[in-house]
RNA sequence: GGAGAGCUGGCUGAGUGGUCGAAAGCGCUCCCCUGCUAAGGGAGUAUACCCUGAAAAGGGUAUCGAGGGUUCGAAUCCCUCGCUCUCCGCCA
């Protein structure tokens, strides 16, 4: 959510931001305000109110302690008033403030001056590319590939689950296990500390990165326990410091973590859950960092270089967007995109997805550090996927396969293979 | 899963209905003193919000695990939940 104080002082600047994210109108940001400022003069109210009873109830200690019963009991009558107008006043004000939230989680993040503005992903801006994307020529589309050489089982994973939970086999097992090594053994060499987190959050997390109110349908739930399955590591990685204080000396704090991912993806169909395309459960590095503001900038660039040094290292075809404003999301002031080439399908896969958010989650989650005046302030966050696994793996079974139909180890894998062959 | 104990500021820890946002100690910051070092003295040291103010600052409200309740008044009493510890059971 963004600051009340910076959405009072920037009225017009949310409200441009809001129509090239693609909302139809602005009226939340006129609400909002309109909200707020009822609620500070309620909240004004009441705390003198309140001033005025903690008074009376002082005097009564006080005449009680002197053994005055019968003036303290004139006091207590007194009070009575107050009490009942207090009680209405919080009411009103819890009912307020839940309504000025409602619309405040409605207003989305402020596009970063170097966003292109934009409708569709057909905006988006090509901001670099690596390699040359290679044609399908003899090339079999991954899951034909993987189905016959026995390496993916999707029907039976759709036997002991459901679609898009399959069973990786033998070598395509370590293969997965391989590429996770060495996602994280880069980013801890890259200076990110490798984390290894919880799968299921509870509530106050998933709210925390944004996850509810507004996207709970995508999460997997265990209603008896109330938790959540994480759709990503960034939500108990970036909660991890929900609710603290940071020095700046602690800062900046770069986290990786591998997880498996759960997603609903309800509503998707046709050629973008063809074989590895879109999963219900897969395998995701992520990358996190927390960061002071004045660098978030700055770091936004380092993750994407980052994660686009795994593609290179894997020799994987890709480029990297630049996503328009309309196209980039909700809670981001900046996004990257990077895609895989995916020559068996010859069509750009996306596998990672870099962001910067800046103070949007962390005000959620109440993310400070005491600046250089020693005041209080949000610091920035950012993620990004270093790299999610299936396209990765469908992008490689896809490049790497020779024409007899074999699949050669990347050199970057092979000392997690110990092989040059699938 | 069952039984019990607990949860207080950066940390340790006192506080069982009123003057307690909270003693004391430790830590930290600043100042003083001492030719270095050690020791000593003094002051300060939570967060959020509201109001006044250009600002500096001042005033107010809330917060003692979370939420609700009793009361004129709650860290203190009651209820629900969470977490920690101990014992039993179960288990990789």
């Amino acid at each position: 959510m963004l600051d009340i104080n910076y959405i009072r002082e920037n009225r017009d600047l949310v409200k441009k931001g809001m129509l090239n994210k693609g909302e139809s109108e602005t009226s939340a940001v006129d609400s909002v305000l309109e909200k707020d400022e009822e609620w500070r003069a309620l909240v004004t109210e009441l705390d003198r109110l309140r001033a005025e009873s903690n008074i009376k109830a002082k005097e009564i200690g006080t005449l009680m302690g002197q053994g005055k019963k019968d003036e303290a009991q004139a006091l207590i009558k007194e009070t009575g008033d107050n009490k009942e107008r207090i009680k209405e006043l919080e009411e009103k004000i819890h009912t307020v403030a839940g309504e000025r939230d409602e619309l405040l989680y409605r207003i989305p993040n402020v596009p970063d001056s170097s966003v292109p503005v934009g409708k569709t992903d057909q905006d988006n801006v090509v901001h670099s590319s690596w390699g040359e994307p290679l044609k399908a020529e003899w090339r079999q589309p991954h899951w034909e590939l993987a189905s016959e050489k026995k390496w993916i089982d999707f029907d039976r994973g759709s036997k002991v689950t459901g679609a898009g939970f399959p069973f990786y086999i033998g070598k395509m097992a370590r293969l997965q296990r391989s590429l996770i090594n060495f996602f994280l053994n880069e980013a801890v060499e890259k200076g990110y500390t490798e984390l290894q987190a919880p799968y299921f959050v509870n509530e106050n997390s998933a709210r925390g990165t944004g996850q509810i109110p507004d996207k709970e349908d995508m999460m997997y739930t265990i209603p008896r326990d109330g938790f959540f399955a994480i759709p990503t590591a960034e939500v108990p990685v970036t909660n991890f410091h929900r609710d603290e204080i940071f020095s700046m000396e602690d800062l900046p704090v770069r986290y990786t973590a591998y997880t498996p991912c759960w997603r609903r993806e309800a509503g998707s169909y046709g050629k973008d859950v063809r074989g590895l395309n879109r999963l219900h459960q897969f395998d995701k590095v992520e990358l996190v960092k927390i960061v002071h503001p004045d660098e978030s900038d700055k770091e936004l660039e380092t993750l994407r270089e980052n994660a686009e040094s795994l593609l290179q290292k894997l020799k994987l075809p890709y480029r990297t967007l630049l996503m328009c404003t309309g196209d980039m999301g909700f809670t981001q002031t900046k996004k990257y995109d990077l895609e895989v080439w995916s020559p068996g399908q010859e069509r750009w896969l996306e596998v990672s997805s870099c962001s910067n958010f800046g103070s949007f989650q962390a005000r959620r989650m109440q993310l400070r550090f005491k600046n250089e005046k020693g005041k209080t302030e949000m610091l920035h966050t950012l993620n990004g996927s270093g790299l999610a696994l299936p396209r990765v793996v469908a992008a490689l079974l896809e490049t790497y396969q020779t024409e007899a139909g074999d699949v050669m180890v990347p050199d970057v894998l092979q000392s997690f293979m110990e092989e040059d062959l699938i």
